[in-house]
DNA sequence: CGATCACAATGATCAAGATCAAGAAATAGC
DNA sequence: GCTATTTCTTGATCTTGATCATTGTGATCG
């Protein structure tokens, strides 16, 4: 999907917007929406947002993946969220950001200028709605996340965070349950590290060993190859009942 | 406060509801919450909510503290949500309860039936609205204990959960800006460290090392004193000026 | 008032993951 | 296509916090 297409996208023909901010939105809600968007392209490594900057806008995850992180006085980081394809990025009744959010590959958002939709927010309950349902299964997620960093294994964390990123890439679920799954990670080792509280040595090592196993299999840097998805859960500590 | 207070207690004449799911409520769509409402006890130990189980009500902390958490396979548990005084417990919408819910201290609820309070919630948005503030509030506590998790000492973190409870500790912090908090801790030491992803031993070794460099002091196993609550956040690891 | 039980502190040892240090592989730039 | 640079892998060593074991301290209850 180029930039191109996405510009021109139109709400009404939208085709990922029911898994989006504006899943419950009627026509005429639409329309108004419609007329109050923009997109906005990035880089990979471009930073949208800083921490401590007044957040003039809000929006969805077009295509691309973002990370929100947090920074200690010495440099310490951990990633506190990822921001994947239909995720929206912002809070709306917040006026300075509380985190720093950076482009992890390219980028396309779809935005809407903060105060507008924060007005539009307030007459429109579907929108309204909608952000509360997408803010509790983030909580949700964050809660996984808090298991993951505080109680798993450098090996199951690095197992969970492949299984997690293949999960939500829905395009390579679409195949029988059995067939491999193959996918690109967005992520460098570094960030990585980031989103699990490790060294990048550490996740290195355990992708490593991963595919001795015969868990996973890489191809050059990015491109991961599942064979078993049971098997990675199996490895990430989370009861497969689970998913 | 005691429990037959609480259970008399109306709504147009609570005192902590400015801080509560009904915050932003008007007199009459208070009177409806007032007419749904009942108070749950439960005594230290005791488990309001098992994860999976079907939930059938939601509600808010009158008094005492509860803790959320999330167990392994295999046992190891993470705490991941620690209810204070006026916080929310329960998702609106969400059928099954995703974590264990246990009393850390003995405990009354203010409660709603599910069912009722979610078509209330259409009805009123300002329940609502109140629900999407304090839900994005628990989010952003959520990221900073992903830090915590993530990236801090056992020091650190022992002296960081020593802070949070000091600053939630309301009425402690009335006082003088230089004069010493002084609270009971509301978790064993065992609760403590499944809040920070370490073993009770760590902890207890932590919290002598405090004691023993003057950050904090002890009397018995629960009352703290913090001589200088400036001290404290150094060894916590967050910026002075977070808070 | 002393026995019992839950909870906490402390010591000794171990191991997972961090740190420090080279190299190797992939990607981008020219 | 060949550097240059970024990103990743692997090895050696060290440190923090886990684990195992024991002792200590308060509460509770007969």
């Amino acid at each position: 999907m180029n930039l191109q297409q996405l510009v021109k996208r139109d709400c009404t023909t939208c085709e990922i917007r029911h898994n989006t901010i504006c899943g419950k939105c009627d026509d005429a809600e639409l329309d108004i929406l419609n007329s109050m968007k923009f997109f906005r392209s990035y880089q990979a490594g471009q930073t949208l947002v800083w921490s401590g900057d007044r957040m003039d806008f809000v929006g969805t995850i077009a295509s691309g993946v973002a990370a929100m992180s947090q920074t200690m006085e010495d440099g310490r980081t951990q990633m506190v969220g990822l921001l994947l394809l239909n995720d929206f990025m912002g809070h709306p009744g917040r006026e300075f950001a509380p985190y720093d959010v950076v482009a992890a590959t390219d980028l396309v958002m779809c935005c809407f200028r903060k105060k507008p939709f924060e007005e539009m927010m307030d007459e429109t309950p579907h929108v309204a709605q909608r952000l509360l349902e997408m803010t509790l299964n983030e909580l949700d997620a964050a809660r996984e996340w808090m298991l993951l960093l505080g109680r798993k294994t450098a090996r199951e964390k690095s197992a969970s965070l492949i299984a997690i990123i293949a999960r939500r890439n829905g395009a390579a679920m679409l195949n029988g349950a059995d067939d491999p799954i193959v996918f690109d990670l967005p992520l460098t080792r570094v960030a990585m590290a980031d989103y699990l509280g490790l060294t990048l040595e550490t996740v290195s090592r355990q992708i490593s060993k991963l595919c001795k196993d015969g868990i996973i299999s890489i191809e050059g840097k990015r491109r991961v190859t599942i064979p078993d998805f049971r098997r990675l859960m199996a490895e990430s500590g989370d009861d497969i009942s689970d998913f």
